[in-house]
DNA sequence: GGATTGATAATTGTCAACAATCTCCCTTGA
DNA sequence: TCAAGGGAGATTGTTGACAATTATCAATCC
């Protein structure tokens, strides 16, 4: 029995598996925001009933990546620039402490973990493939949380990086200067492998300050737009976003 | 039509109510970590059908308050050292960046809700009833998030703040010195009502610090202990999780 | 005596039918 | 012409029955 894990059937659960065609077609753009589904007709597609359909979209709605309206409809998230803001605030933040618990409990097996990933992206950007960059980037950054050993840290940014991934999909927002991509990366390798939490932290953090930056500078405009002529939001999800919540903080059920 | 909200019949789905008295029971230490509950016995407790109930299931699933076995079982999580350094760390960076966003983005109506929440606890403090400071104390918490409008955070920190109540609950870890609360609080508050960002951030990480040694120290020891009786973990829920998340990073199912 | 196999009971997974609710559009009246 | 009301159709919410899987335990064989 030497690495197993190919050759044993599917024994995950109907909705689950369903749960995870979706997950696909929604990251892969598919479904683009905004679109209404209907339970009835994705059943038939995937040729599941609709109770098991109905958990698989449940378990994408508490991923954040669809969103459902009680007894109405079920519908892809549009992303506002405040949908923007608040992602890439908190990556950096989770990546920062991700970083910093990596720098603080590092082992021999981390830091080799660690490096293999950042050959990897060295070497996607050799190959000029933006493709390939893209994802080598992103598997950089979940190999900091992964090396954490931090169960819902982990957790939690896989479902953060998910709806980073929707939200890049669905805007258009991938902007990459591949000569700078090995470059921004590098300390951030380097302080976490020399055991430099401070600085591990601050450099992840800074990483997504430009992303950050982008957002805030399109909110501030946007509510100068929406002063000027008032009563009419820019956009429906601002409009969405502003209706809840403002008194009574924290009642939400999702 | 002012301030209505409790007098409107209920128009939420049943599903979301039969959670609702689920986190209340478990939340309320009704049920107790590594209980295991059966579908039929509590959807014939709550008086709903199965299916309904294991929506609801689902959902505390999703918060962490419990466990699926595939096929198998439901079960109440059991709590480890290593499940309280994960909570309070996370804790502690997602306090901060509340904090700084606060400190950052105040308004006139921000501070004047987090000064409310402050006095709140000042009163319970001048009470003596613990059970009062606890409440205020977790709401002076929270109140810091509520007001950064950063509505990411604050669902995630309220499914983080549940599953701290929860480990409390069942650990019984909670202490508290009534003489220290306030001071222990308002340097945070100080710093974000003057505005500024760093210095809040700092603070409330380091309000969870405490905590943060505690279990960190107690994992040392269990580590130390079951060095000296390899093969045999100290809890059975350090075991479970040791087993599962060692290769193939970031590959579990929710 | 201990391990293995096969039946049995208990539990979860899946499904299709029925009920409740909402949206849309047409009618009606001023 | 426009607003209000009502009904048809579509969609989601809920349920109980049936299928698949697992754990338990006694019987059997080495």
């Amino acid at each position: 029995m030497k690495s197993v894990g190919s050759v044993k059937v599917e024994r995950r659960s109907l909705d689950s598996r369903a749960a995870d065609v979706l997950r696909e077609q929604i990251l892969s753009g598919n479904l683009v925001p905004g679109q209404r589904v209907t339970e009835t007709a994705l059943a038939a597609q995937l040729e599941v009933s609709r109770g098991t359909l109905r958990a698989a979209l449940r378990a994408l709605a508490h991923e954040g990546l669809i969103q459902q309206v009680a007894y109405t409809k079920w519908m892809l998230p549009e992303f506002s620039h405040a949908d923007a803001w608040e992602l890439y605030t908190l990556r950096g933040t989770l990546e920062g402490m991700a970083a910093r618990l990596a720098a603080e409990h590092r082992t021999r097996d981390c830091v080799a973990t660690l490096e293999a990933a950042f050959e990897r992206l060295v070497a996607a950007v050799g190959s000029r493939k933006h493709g390939r960059v893209a994802e080598a980037d992103l598997a950089l950054h979940k190999t900091i949380v992964a090396i954490t050993g931090h169960q819902r840290l982990i957790d939690q940014y896989r479902l953060l990086e998910q709806q980073v991934r929707h939200y890049i999909i669905s805007s258009n927002a991938l902007i990459m200067d591949l000569n700078q991509i090995v470059a921004e990366h590098q300390p951030i390798v380097r302080a976490i492998v020399a055991g430099e939490p401070e600085k591990a932290e601050r450099l992840a953090r800074q990483h997504n300050a430009p992303e950050v930056e982008r957002a805030a500078e399109a909110l501030v405009r946007e509510r100068a737009a929406a002063k000027a002529s008032p009563g009419k939001p820019a956009t429906k999800a601002a409009a969405r976003r502003g209706a809840g919540s403002q008194k009574e903080p924290v009642k939400a059920n999702a």
